[in-house]
DNA sequence: GGTTTATCCATAGCACACTATGCAATTACA
DNA sequence: TGTAATTGCATAGTGTGCTATGGATAAACC
């Protein structure tokens, strides 16, 4: 086992390492769906029948507007959302999902829960518990940076 | 502040944005220098004139080969690093940064270092130790899973 | 020595993320 | 009410990452 200093000290390094782990495992499973591991904030959004917006799934995901556009084109695509004109919005479009994507519901939350509990598997409850508060403020601190106005 | 408790309790979720808050932050230092995150573990890695094939790259950053074959396409055409035939064999070349880039060395590892501070603001010095520890036990359990021989 | 196997690299094709920009519809306000 | 500012979405362009594949050289093994 070699090591890497460099790397391994750098916290910046580690959790990007440590996210493309998570959507490797994450697509390995969703890929017999044909699903994808960016389709999932929007599977989540949407699980109980809910009719939402672009911008309402971009903010719900994290990602910015045309990230989020494009990620609803590949499930359009792949027939998994419709979109219905927004009456109160000539704008917007409302976003639900198709039968097609209820099916695949269980199976995608499935891969969510499993990959989770493989990350989790060499972790206490408490130290799941303190990765988790620990994630939550560096973003917390990384976000201030590019927004001073959430200081 | 609003709250989102699918999101703010996945790791998976949780990681990934934390990676893409890192890189943007790294991001916005570099581009005045003219760099990309990604070119950031290869200057480490040739910061004292090393000479390393790009397999050797691609393993000292964790990406696949064609990943850093791309990445070193980039710096190519940024005059960041040059490449020299392996005289031990004939298939590898020699990557090397150029003196354009070690003029940048220093604003790149600044850069760096000063997102690593945001990043860790809010924490103490023994929380940063337990999230760097964390991490590094999350990816274990992660490569494992991708890669049974690892177990 | 010649065949097989392994290794190094390039390319194709795609997913996912970003910034910058612009249009069209809505809202705010003078 | 009519103009200005805001908001919702689309598109263009690029960077970073992946898998799959193939060619060319090197190493291993009869």
């Amino acid at each position: 086992m070699h090591m890497n200093f460099v790397r391994d000290r750098s916290s910046g390094y580690l959790t990007n390492w440590a996210a493309r782990l998570f959507a490797r495992a994450i697509d390995r499973r969703l890929t017999k769906l044909g699903v994808n591991s960016a389709y999932m904030p929007v599977f989540f959004a949407l699980a109980n029948g809910e009719s939402l917006s672009q911008t309402a799934l971009a903010n719900l995901a994290s990602v910015e507007q045309p990230t989020m556009a494009a990620t609803l084109k590949r499930m359009d695509r792949d027939g998994l959302i419709a979109r219905s004109p927004d009456p109160a919005d000539g704008r917007s479009a409302l976003v639900s999902l198709t039968p097609v994507a209820k099916k695949k519901l269980r199976g995608v939350q499935a891969a969510g829960h499993e990959v989770n509990d493989v990350a989790f598997s060499g972790l206490t409850a408490k130290e799941q518990a303190q990765y988790l508060d620990l994630l939550r403020r560096v973003i917390a601190s990384l976000e201030s940076d590019s927004d001073p106005s959430k200081l």
